[in-house]
RNA sequence: CGCGGGAUGGAGCAGCCAGGUAGCUCGUCAGGCUCAUAACCUGAAGGUCAGAGGUUCAAAUCCUCUUCCCGCAACCA
């Protein structure tokens, strides 16, 4: 079992273009695991809870509740809108995740890994937050924006994390696979050499934050975020619930031995799940070869600029979505960052890539090649007379696309993965202006060649769809469809070889599956 | 000495971990083709791989130093 999660989104306010990179991401890895022939569990979801939500609420005069399942609805409808399909959905409201956590808590508790403590600081009240040494102005103060700061003596849960951040610091050392590009495992490690010492605060008291889940042993404490967000990952893949809760085997997904893969952004690497839910796991009796892989994606900027809300630079998927399509938004968005890296948002690359890779050379190349067939033969696909090195050429190219695209994709690699792919596109199309089907067919003696090279583009194309289908999977349905071969999007990536169309198959006239976007000035 | 990322033909990027003809897309220029979504194909111009030093038979790639850009409080992937 290939079990997949992406980081929660936190439903203060509506989805940006990252979180949507993020969730078309996971949803290509999830559909080419899929074609690789695993069985794949893709769980996504949003974060519901915490004072940010609460205060929201509050100002437009709402319950929380109310609030929450406003803006739940304005993510799930994207993912539905841009083709991303899951099959568990965690939300941390649900009765079933805050059973999940209160047992964790009781558990931990028990083991004498929680322990309650007071902390004094500097505290503002209007932020209704602790205030930190380096949110001092120049002049050593606490500046205006914090209102008024006072100093306030509270106590808290405390989660032993010191207990375990020496084991997290050796595992981290002792294995290469866990974090994903490798270069953050080096700002993983120093981060832990900072943060060996301190425990971690896990609770807030009721005054302050209502909004939460309640603890078990406590009821004037509602848990933070980490006992609370960061344990999805688990509740919702059936951890410590019972046959009838109606969530997955946890000891299918999870089990000994594998890892499954969490998909989150650079900006959450640390601490949260570089060092809080690793160890939390640790503590929970997780062993080594359980934990999970982290797979951390770059941002988009928006013209070199970090995308933010007080800048007001953000990028709305919707709006993307509407405009030009779903297909073209979850190309791009795979297409033009290289995993793990930033990368620029560029409207103009968008339309471009569409236009050039999917229009230009893939659409064209299925368009032009099924409009031979139709007018030249009927119809009829055939395999025709017997092979020239050109067209064995083309056989080697359609081989060693697929293999380049397996190991690219295996990698998470997709951008990789569609220049391989594409790859073997250009080279079909160079193959055709080589070889002039439209010269063939003026000649009567020629048309066993004619079939023969048709064939040869039909079949590229039917590869092509189902390389393409984990990308995007309605426009490789509509390619098969073009080929009158619906079945095609059923088969896996080990049932690829040459032959996928049948001797004697009729297809009829094609039309574009996709049309270039033209932009009006 | 805070940490990390980046600097590669006009633009955007890959290559760097495991040194050995500098690659891709767009753009530009010149041809070709006409089956096709004014799509396709071929060729050309254009790079001291930020700078300096070092290791090596050989450095974009490894080491040292320097310069410049971007993140590291919040919203937040």
């Amino acid at each position: 079992m290939f079990y997949l999660t992406t980081a929660i989104d936190y439903t203060n306010g509506s989805p940006h273009i990252g979180h949507a990179y993020e969730k078309v991401l996971a949803d290509v890895i999830a559909r080419y695991r899929r074609l690789r022939g695993d069985e794949v569990y893709f769980l996504t979801g949003v974060d519901q809870h915490g004072q940010k939500v609460q205060q929201t609420a509050e100002k437009e005069g709402i319950s929380p509740e109310e609030f929450v399942s406003r803006t739940t609805l304005k993510f799930s409808e994207l993912w539905a809108k841009l083709d991303v399909v899951y099959d568990g959905w965690a939300e941390t409201t649900s009765e079933l995740h805050k059973d999940c956590v209160r047992a964790i808590l009781t558990d931990l508790k028990e083991q004498g890994q929680l322990y309650k403590k007071s902390h004094s600081g500097h505290y503002s009240v209007r932020q209704e937050q602790f205030l930190q040494e380096r949110d001092r102005d120049e002049s050593g103060n606490f500046g205006p924006e914090w209102g008024e700061v006072v100093e306030i003596e509270e106590e808290n849960w405390y989660f032993k994390l010191s207990d375990h951040t020496a084991w997290l610091k050796e595992f981290i050392e002792s294995h290469d696979d866990i974090v994903i590009p490798a270069f953050r495992k080096a700002e993983l490690l120093n981060a832990l050499e900072r943060n060996s010492e301190t425990d971690l605060c896990i609770s807030r008291p009721k005054e302050r934050l209502r909004w939460g889940i309640e603890f078990p042993f406590d009821d004037q404490y509602v848990t933070y975020v980490w006992f609370d967000a960061l344990i999805n990952y688990i509740s919702f893949a059936g951890y410590h619930a019972g046959p009838s809760a109606g969530l997955p085997d946890f000891s299918k997904l999870w089990p000994a031995h594998s890892r499954p893969v969490h998909i989150i952004g650079k900006d959450i690497l640390i601490p949260a799940h570089g060092i809080y839910w690793l160890c939390m796991l640790h503590a929970m009796g997780f062993t080594d070869d359980q934990m999970p892989v982290l797979l951390v994606h770059g941002w988009w900027n928006i013209r070199g600029e970090k995308m933010a809300k007080s800048t007001g630079n953000v990028v709305d998927p919707n709006a993307l979505a509407d405009q030009f399509g779903s297909a073209a938004l979850r190309y791009y968005l795979v297409r033009d960052i290289v995993t793990g890296k930033d990368s620029d948002f560029d409207l103009d690359r968008l339309v471009m890539l569409f236009n050039t890779e999917l229009a230009n050379e893939l659409g064209n190349l299925c368009n032009r090649a099924l409009n031979m067939s139709e007018r030249f033969t009927a119809g009829i696909l055939s395999r025709g007379g017997p092979l020239d090195p050109v067209d064995l050429a083309l056989q080697t190219s359609l081989t060693e696309s697929l293999a380049a695209y397996r190991k690219a994709m295996d990698e998470f690699d997709i951008t990789k993965g569609l220049e391989a792919l594409n790859r073997h596109v250009v080279h079909c199309n160079g193959y055709a202006e080589r070889v002039k089907p439209w010269e063939l067919n003026k000649d009567p003696d020629k048309k066993d060649r004619l079939a023969t090279v048709l064939y040869h583009l039909a079949e590229s194309v039917a590869h092509a769809a189902v390389m393409l289908s984990p990308i995007l999977p309605n426009e490789a349905a509509k390619l098969a469809g073009q080929l009158d071969l619906p079945s095609l999007t059923d088969l896996k990536l080990d049932d690829l070889r040459w032959g996928l169309i049948p001797e004697g198959h009729p297809i009829t006239k094609p039309t574009p599956v996709f049309p270039r976007i033209v932009i009006e000035v």
